[in-house]
Order: C-alpha cells, then structure tokens, then sequence
RNA sequence: GUGGGUGUAGCUCAACUGGUUAGAGCAUCGGACUGUGGAUCCGAAGGUUGGGGGUUCAAGUCCCCUCACUCACCCCA
C-alpha cells in the first residue's frame, strides 16, 4: 500500500507542537492513569477548565511583568471583539474557577488536579514547547506548612512510582510582602556597589530582577553573588517559622532536599516556600516541575482572602527521562478461508470482543501462509482459523503462537483458553 | 528575541577536489508459497536532495534568502 499523496511538508505540524502517535501514546496513557491513581490518594479531584481564558486573568494572576504574559501569550481577538488567550499556564485558571462557583464555600477541601495542554509562545529547544502539557496541582485555604511539605512528597512520590530516578529537590522560601521588598532593596544596593564586576546581562537585572544574578553562569557573576546577602537570611519571624516547619515535616518524611537560597521562580505571584525538583539528562530546561506557595493571589482578584500552594510537572520533560516503553499487540488475528470462512470469522470477532478480547479479523482473502505472517507482523498472541472444515463441525482452531500450538473447539472452549492465559 | 550546528527515501546513512540516470541497509508491498508465522531468495514501489533564488558548461556539493530541527543564551514545565 504506497501513499498516493506524500505529506507535503507545508502541512506539517506547527513549530513547536507535535503529535503523538501509537507506539508513544502508551506511554502518556500509562503516565496519565498512574498519575490520577497516586494524587487522588491525597484527596485531590480534578478540576477542568477552559483552554482559553480573557487575557486579563493571566494579566492580574500570573503577572504583567513577568516574561509569560509580556512576550510568550497566543493572545487574539474574538469576532466579539474580547481579548482571548490560550492559557500559557494552569493557576489563574484554577483560581477564577475556585471564585467563580464559589468552591471555597464548600465542605470539601480545595485540592485539585488537572493534566493538559499550555501555550506558550517560546523559541523551542529541547525540553521546551509551544504546546506542551502539564500536570498541574493545587490547594487552596491551608496555611499549615504541613501542606507545603506534603505537596512536595507527593511530588516525590510521583515520580518515584513513576520510576524517575536521578532527581534533586531544591527547596527555598522568597518571603512575603512583608520582607521580600526589604530583602530586594538590599540586594540592589550590593549589586550596585559591584556593578563593573558584573556581565552587562546582571547589570541589567539590578534593576529588573536583582534575585535572578543567582542564576547566572558567569564566573564573575557568581563570585559576586556568592557574597549577596541571602533571602534565608532575611525572612521575616512569620515566614522564617514556616520555612523551618515545612523542612522538619520534610525530614519527618525523609524526603531528600536541598535548601538553595538561589532558587528564584520565574512567576511574580509566589511567596514563601518554592520549590522545584531537576534531573539530568534534560539539557538546559531541567526542571521536571517546580511550584510553591502563592498567599495573595485570590485577594489580589478580589476574592477572599485564602491562601493558595501547588505545582506544575511538564509532561513531555518527564516523559523523556522515563525508561518504560509499553506497546500495544493485537490479541488475536482472525484468519479465513472462503467467503462463508469470512462471514463466520465477522461474527466470531464480535462474539470475542464482547466478552473482552481484542480482535482483528482478515478483510482480504489471502492464503493461510499469508495470514499467519500477517499475524505475525502485528504482534498476535492468538491466531483463530477458520476453513471448511472448521465450519462443517463448528469446532475451530486456536493457535498460541509463541508456544506454536493448536487447540480445537468450540468459540466457548477457545474464549476460556485465551481468558486463562491472560492472567 | 540573540547566537552556533544540522537538513539526502518512512527510519539509519552513502555519493572523491562541483562531473552521466542520487545509492545501500532496515521497514513496506508483491512473488517463490491458495490449510499454518518468524528464515531465505527474487522483484516492485518509494526522492522536486527542506523550499526559493544565484554562481557555473555542469550544483546534493559553492553563495544568499527562507523554513524546519537541534544546542546554548534568555525563560521555564
């Protein structure tokens, strides 16, 4: 069977998404189900919204400033004339729906969940997409710190059950608004006092995001650095408490961390605990995910003042570092001879797949040899013939076909075989 | 957005300093082989050499543009 029409490369999927075929797909299914089975263990329900949402929400919610919404949105206008996005994130979505129907009213506790698609309008390189999926996590309404520290084991559980290894844990706390802008103030003035031993990229962010000198690769850069005063240093008595509270819960856990002063996230809206977990093997983008402690957000939408945690895992970034590559086999392949051989074969696949068994019936009429190599090719456990003689006494053949046996029987006998086996 | 690298069949790769009709392995399809698979042999199909322009008697090969992929910066999942 050769294409008529090869794929014109002008119609080939947009720069920087993909598709996912059979053969990978397993993979993402398995990820997914694993993934829905371990965080409901801890109480979470999932929450789906809309893939795209008015710009304004992630305007006040992920921040203007921040890189996301001042150059990577899809941002369009609708024949209504309001401005859409395709949400480049999951948490100002979340947030809105939580205030939307007033969720935070009800007896259950806010823990939600969601895996989906993100848009964001990105150079893409290894790890990064213009489409990519998240699985996202939060909670809302639970100042303990013993959120904090559970969210981040499950975090590690996840990707235990998953069977990740080679990750770090780096947990810092930023500080809130009532000590972070002490602490940025002080930065700026040690920077400042070292400019001309900085890269012009550092001299730069003194004014934008002194915090992320951290993060800097530059030699120079990062003997200077190492001097700056550090946030753990700074934290107010409240958020001091909390970090130490959320490290002792993580011990309890024995979880391994790593307190990293330097671990600044990307998103304005974070305060306190953040955190981040990275593998090897990713190139540049190693963050397989990263979140933290987000107080201001609902109020800042002007909705009650509950305070929010979570996390958000990059699909495709933990998929890479994954071992497992399931593969789907047909089960069993239908061969015939004949026309009535056919007819009988169309039947016998529904009277299997009714009671759970995977079926591929032969449409072509080809010769047993053929068959067989077909059913080879696709994988089949089980190869059921069906000639005259199997007709005449309504007894067919069942063939294993990595023993390379045969039974006899009637389709009850032969469904019990195959049942058997399974298990 | 800024740099560097790479684009030849579905996949992995050939094609000497520019030189006839761009080849091979794997995969696909057909045959040897109309009552039983994996092997072997034979054959077929599959390419505007990512696309466009230029230099040249002659371009897969050199130059320019563009697109895609890729690595890093940046940012982040």
């Amino acid at each position: 069977m050769s294409a008529e029409t090869p794929a014109k490369k002008e119609l080939a999927a947009i720069k920087g998404t993909k598709d996912i075929l059979p053969g990978e797909v397993e993979v993402w299914q398995a990820v997914e189900a694993e993934t829905r089975r371990l965080v409901e263990l801890y109480g979470y329900r999932e929450l789906r919204t809309p893939i795209i949402e008015p710009t304004e929400l992630f305007e006040k919610g992920t921040g203007e400033t921040s890189d996301i919404v001042t150059k990577e949105m899809y941002t369009f206008t609708d024949k209504g004339g309001r401005s859409i996005t395709l949400r480049p994130e999951y948490t100002p979505s979340m947030a809105r729906a939580i205030l939307e129907h007033r969720l935070d009213l009800l007896p259950e506790p806010m823990r939600y969940y969601y895996i989906g698609p993100m848009f964001r309008y990105d150079k893409p390189q290894k790890g990064r997409y213009r489409q990519f999926h998240q699985l996202d996590i939060e909670v809302f309404n639970e100042k303990d710190p013993a959120i904090d520290a559970e969210i981040i084991e499950m975090a590690d559980a996840l990707l235990r059950t998953l069977g990740v290894e080679g990750t770090e844990t780096l947990v810092n706390s930023v500080g809130c608004r009532a000590c972070r802008p002490a602490y940025s103030r002080d930065l700026r003035s040690h920077a400042e006092k070292v400019r001309d031993r900085l890269c012009p990229d550092c001299r730069r962010k003194i004014a934008t995001n002194p915090l992320r000198i951290f993060d800097c690769k530059v030699e120079g850069c990062r003997e200077q650095a190492a001097l700056f005063p550090k946030i753990t240093a700074t934290l107010c008595q409240e958020c001091r408490e909390h970090f130490a509270r959320v490290c002792s819960y993580l011990d309890l856990y024995k979880v391994a961390y790593r307190v990293e002063p330097n671990l600044v996230r990307g998103l304005d809206y974070y305060t306190k605990t953040t955190f981040e977990i990275i593998s090897g093997g990713l190139g540049a983008q190693n963050a397989l995910l990263g979140g933290g402690r987000y107080d201001d957000m609902m109020k800042d939408f002007g909705g009650p003042d509950i305070c929010g945690i979570g996390f958000a895992m990059g699909v495709e970034r933990l998929i890479s570092v994954l071992q497992i590559r399931p593969e789907r086999k047909t089960v069993l392949y239908i061969a015939h001879m004949g026309d009535a051989g056919k007819r009988k074969g169309l039947e016998l696949a529904r009277f299997f797949r009714r009671n759970g068994v995977e079926s591929l019936v032969e449409f072509g009429s080809k010769g047993f040899k053929a068959q067989f190599g077909r059913a080879n090719k696709l994988g089949a456990a089980w190869v059921l013939v069906i000639g005259e003689d199997e007709i005449r006494k309504g007894l067919y053949q069942l063939k294993d076909m990595a023993a390379g046996t045969q039974t006899e029987g009637t389709p009850e006998d032969l469904l019990k075989i195959i049942q058997d086996k399974k298990i």
